[in-house]
RNA sequence: UGGCCUAUGGUGUAAUUGGUAACACAGCUGAUUUUGGUUCAGUCGUUCAAGGUUCGAGUCCUUGUAGGCCAACCA
């Protein structure tokens, strides 16, 4: 066997850097993060699989940690669907942990900070606060209370955290440099007052910790060793090294952060706000409709958790700005699902073909192979009939040689079936075909290995008996946005490019076998495309949504025309 | 007017760390095929620019250009 060599990115680079240089492979672990404020998306797959792949890959733990610190945006609803969500991509965390069980330890070192005179009380205004600041080009001043006492500050603190003063009296901060160039070192406020119950802490607490004084914290208590975020946080990295160098002990292992792009998903969007605009808006049906990017609405598309990881090792990690086309995304569902998917037929926009010279009321069962990439898949029967129904776009009166389909005086094998020609069709008022008569060969049966049977014609379709179709909703999906970057654009609102015709639902005709498939249950309908069972789906009437279609080189040549 | 990050085919990511620019997708040809699917074979096309160091530069240096990030009591 050839050993397959895979690159590794830089972020695994840093870590065999880190091995060779002391590090132990023991030491090695990491965390995904999320906030519980929302649902988790395509771009949050890819920091899963980062993380956790690293984890499997050097046999580390990593750990599922809810970033709580913010009462007024989390629920315990997101909580939930988080781990959903990443339990589905197939992977387990070492341990569930929450910053909020940080809440205590992070109030001592606070106090700590203080008695070393590196945090302050401040007493002003945000809107004071921020004018102080200054901006990326000017430095900024200092707060008129940064000289407060100690024991003061002590005395402040603690009174914040018992609840005497109102939100937005007082803040925490730590005193760092006013001057710096990096806005973050500013002296960042640590702690603010809110009175609003937490998820988990409940009312145990009235002051938060603010996000940077936390994270590097909580690394350090959960001993990751490598804390991966996106870019954006490159400039936080100075002030989570600067919070370490206050309280590390040289015994423990120092966490470090490094920081990867993010990936963008071309003809989406990924950011919370824009999501619930959608959702709010009734553009989609919720976090789950299935042409959302989030996890949960992939999911439902009929994704399969394989198809999303091989996605994201493929597209990699690294340091520039990107926009991933969807099409590679698309591939990787139709190369999982080919190999998983059993094949089925049905008819979405029918076309009634009457076979004249087959007897009236007789049926047959034929033989259907469930799924010639896997030769465990089996075999199933399927009615034939009298009346059928073909596609449309399957038929037409008069075609060029290119045209492998059914036309007048044309032969085409109907799948797993016989071979039919076209004898005549008949039209509505408004010169629309409505019904095409055909003749079979009644010794061209699929299989039955007469001299008949194997005859070549060039075009296969693929069909369903009338009396014995079953109906059912099937919605079809178009990409969300028309255009790849609908945010990429400062003079033009990303709604402005939502698809109109994202979602179109039609009734479909399917063959009987369908009826037992559950919810969730995926399938080929064969040259149409994968669907599954949506979770709309009742017994009275079946729901099916298009996962992706199939490549279609007709279309483009049709295209082409 | 500041600081920091990034620049490799249409897209995404590599390049044994200075030694033949490659992999996947997309595109295009053709073969196979009872799915215009799959599979197979082939093909197209790439180092932001200009200097410099070097026997040799995608990689190092300088300058420039382009894009991104940074002024929430959000994360």
């Amino acid at each position: 066997m050839e050993e397959e060599v895979k690159s590794l990115n830089f972020i695994e680079h840093i870590i065999e850097e880190d091995l060779s240089q002391g590090y132990s492979q023991e030491e090695l672990r990491f965390r995904f993060p999320p906030e519980p404020n929302g649902y988790l998306h395509i771009g949050h797959a890819s920091s899963i699989c980062l993380n956790f792949g690293l984890g499997l890959k050097y046999n580390a733990p990593v750990n599922l940690r809810f970033d709580d610190t913010n009462p007024a945006k989390e629920e315990k609803e997101y909580v939930e669907a988080i781990k959903r969500d990443v339990e589905w991509l197939g992977y387990r965390w070492d341990s569930e942990r929450y910053a909020s069980d940080y809440f205590q330890q992070l109030y001592d070192w606070a106090v700590e900070l203080i008695k070393m005179g590196k945090a302050y009380v401040d007493s002003q205004t945000s809107e004071e606060i921020a004018e102080q600041k200054g901006t990326p080009t000017e430095p900024g001043e200092e707060s008129p209370y940064r000289s407060r006492s100690v024991e003061e500050n002590l005395r402040l603190f603690e009174g914040m955290k018992n609840g005497e003063f109102e939100e937005g009296a007082h803040v925490l901060r730590a005193k760092i440099d006013m001057k710096s160039s990096n806005m973050l070192m500013r002296d960042p406020i640590m702690y603010r007052v809110l009175h609003k119950a937490h998820h988990r802490t409940n009312t145990d607490w009235c002051i938060y910790p603010m996000y940077d004084w936390t994270h590097g914290e909580s690394d350090y208590i959960e001993q990751v060793s490598h804390s991966l975020c996106t870019l954006e946080f490159l400039p936080h990295r100075e002030l989570y090294d600067w919070f370490l160098d206050q309280l590390v002990s040289e015994k423990k292992l120092r966490p470090k952060q490094r920081e990867f792009a993010r990936r963008n998903l071309s003809h989406t969007v990924v950011s919370k706000r824009k999501l619930l605009q959608l959702v709010e808006s009734g553009v989609v049906s919720g976090w789950d409709d299935p042409r959302m990017p989030t996890i949960s609405g992939l999911r439902r598309r009929g994704y399969t958790p394989e198809s999303i990881r091989n996605f994201a090792d493929t597209i990699g990690i690294a340091k520039r700005d990107n926009v991933v086309d969807v099409s590679l995304l698309e591939f990787h569902v139709r190369e999982h699902l080919n190999k998983i998917a059993p094949r089925v037929m049905g008819v979405l926009n029918p076309l009634k073909v009457v076979i004249t010279n087959y007897e009236e009321g007789k049926e047959e069962w034929l033989d259907a192979e469930n799924n010639p990439e896997d030769d465990s898949a089996g075999n199933r029967k399927v009615p034939f009939s009298r009346e059928l129904y073909i596609e449309q776009e399957d038929f037409r009166e008069e075609a060029n040689r290119k045209f492998f389909r059914l036309k007048l005086g044309g032969e085409v094998r109907l799948k797993n079936g016989y071979i039919i020609k076209a004898e005549s069709c008949t039209k509505d008022e408004d010169g629309n075909v409505t019904e095409v008569q055909c003749t079979y060969d009644p010794k061209s049966k699929s299989g039955s290995g007469t001299e008949e049977s194997l005859r070549k014609v060039k075009g296969t379709l693929h069909w369903v008996s009338i009396p014995h179709a079953i109906e059912a909703e099937v919605r079809l999906y178009d990409r969300l946005f028309t255009d790849a970057t609908p945010d990429g654009y400062k003079d033009k609102d990303f709604m402005e490019f939502v698809n109109p015709a994202s979602l179109n639902k039609v009734t479909g005709y399917l063959e009987p076998s369908l009826k037992n498939a559950k919810i969730g249950d995926r399938f080929q309908f064969q040259r149409l495309g994968y669907f599954n069972v949506d979770l709309d789906s009742t017994d009275e009437k079946m729901v099916f949504n298009r996962t992706v279609t199939l490549r279609d080189t007709w279309a483009k040549i049709e295209q082409k025309n």
